[in-house]
DNA sequence: GTCTATAGCAGGATAGAC
DNA sequence: GTCTATCCTGCTATAGAC
């Protein structure tokens, strides 16, 4: 609601020029604890008192700030969503690098390896691990979720593909078939694994040979 | 514990002939009304009340028979997963019975397309999800039913594979590996969607269409 | 506007009748 | 061994003090 835009008489200089409010930053506190705490517990585990305490402010307060549990759970979830876009722009760099034929597998394998770290940090699993958890309660986020951040994956991937098409690197009819052949050869079995396991340490090492692998087979198609 | 092999004198004769005594009876209408409510509702959203009401069971009959609630839970998964190993003497016998070469294409079709409908049955895809969704709570579950369940439809493709490599219809120097590479080919994008998207119906022809692509991806880089 | 206190309720687990 | 009734805890959400 408030930003730096406008000073209102009933802030203080500091939270002024903060560009803040107090309340701003109280509802910034609630939702950074509430992503703590539902992606570390889930969401019938965490109770809107921990939340409350976690952030350093009363329950009323939380309760001023959302509507109820749900609708905290929802901002939560499209907020973190939006800083999604860092992996698709890292995707795009990956495709744009790869010029020459000589280049084409390594580059590949480079993109693979970034975008498998990406997606199986730790962070990031847990909260998808959490918004399939409650697709059946919150089945309109997790479809929003889906678009905005496998879906999102996936299109940069489709874009990444027709380029390399346009280059002449590899043959791609329909870039978003390919794209999903590309992604879950590099990422459907490690999600898979760290979704059943999340104690399951996946490392560099094992993400370089699985992509090496994934990266052979996709070019052997598509070349 | 009590079946078939033994008369018992404290067992009326007619559970004995039938095989399972009065208690063993409701243990499995406990058992079948929480595989029914866990899948339906989750863990949380499911009541020790509601599975002794379903089963038409008192609650205390239920504690008599199971320790708490994490116990029943664990039976019930368990239990329901050993019924997984029809899918994978389903694997094995649609690779058996591709021979030759011309047959390579169609045959693998075929097993991707059952393979898909087995995995994406509307209870299999919610057991994932269930499972998936209490691997925080549950961490010893949910590496068993990986091993049971995804871990054995691997193990299965990867003795088919080896199988057509042998009959010199594929290159497979890593079975495992090709395991890994067909399968989520096949299945990844597909039980990504599910897991979002509870209510997204797959149709037969969308699987085939899918199998098509990954079938030929595969082969592409294994013949 | 923020905190303390509490209403109201649901669910897991148990005690005691039969 | 099975059912009815109950205890206790923990949670969401709100009312009222300051």
């Amino acid at each position: 609601m408030s930003g730096p835009e406008a000073l209102r008489p009933d802030e203080d200089l500091a939270s002024a020029i903060s560009g803040a409010s107090r309340t701003d930053a109280k509802r910034l506190a609630i939702i950074d604890a509430a992503t703590q705490l539902f992606i570390a517990r889930g969401y019938d585990r965490t109770s809107m008192d921990e939340i409350a305490a976690s952030a350093q402010v009363s329950k009323q307060t939380v309760y001023k700030q959302f509507q109820d549990k749900p609708s905290l759970f929802r901002e939560m979830v499209l907020g973190i969503t939006q800083r999604a876009e860092g992996i698709v722009e890292a995707i795009s760099a990956h495709f744009e690098g790869i010029d020459r034929a000589e280049e084409l597998e390594e580059g590949l394998r480079g993109l693979a390896r970034s975008y498998a770290g990406a997606v199986l940090a730790p962070p990031v699993i847990r909260l998808r691990r959490l918004v399939i958890s409650e697709a059946d309660r919150f089945p309109d986020l997790a479809r929003a979720y889906y678009v905005r951040a496998p879906g999102c994956g996936l299109d940069a991937v489709a874009d990444g593909l027709r380029l390399l098409d346009r280059r002449s690197l590899l043959h791609v009819d329909d870039p978003p078939v390919a794209a999903g052949h590309f992604s879950y050869l590099v990422l459907g079995q490690l999600i898979d694994r760290k979704l059943f396991d999340p104690s399951d340490q996946i490392t560099d090492t094992e993400i370089a040979e699985h992509s090496h692998g994934a990266v052979r087979v996709f070019i052997a198609a598509y070349r």
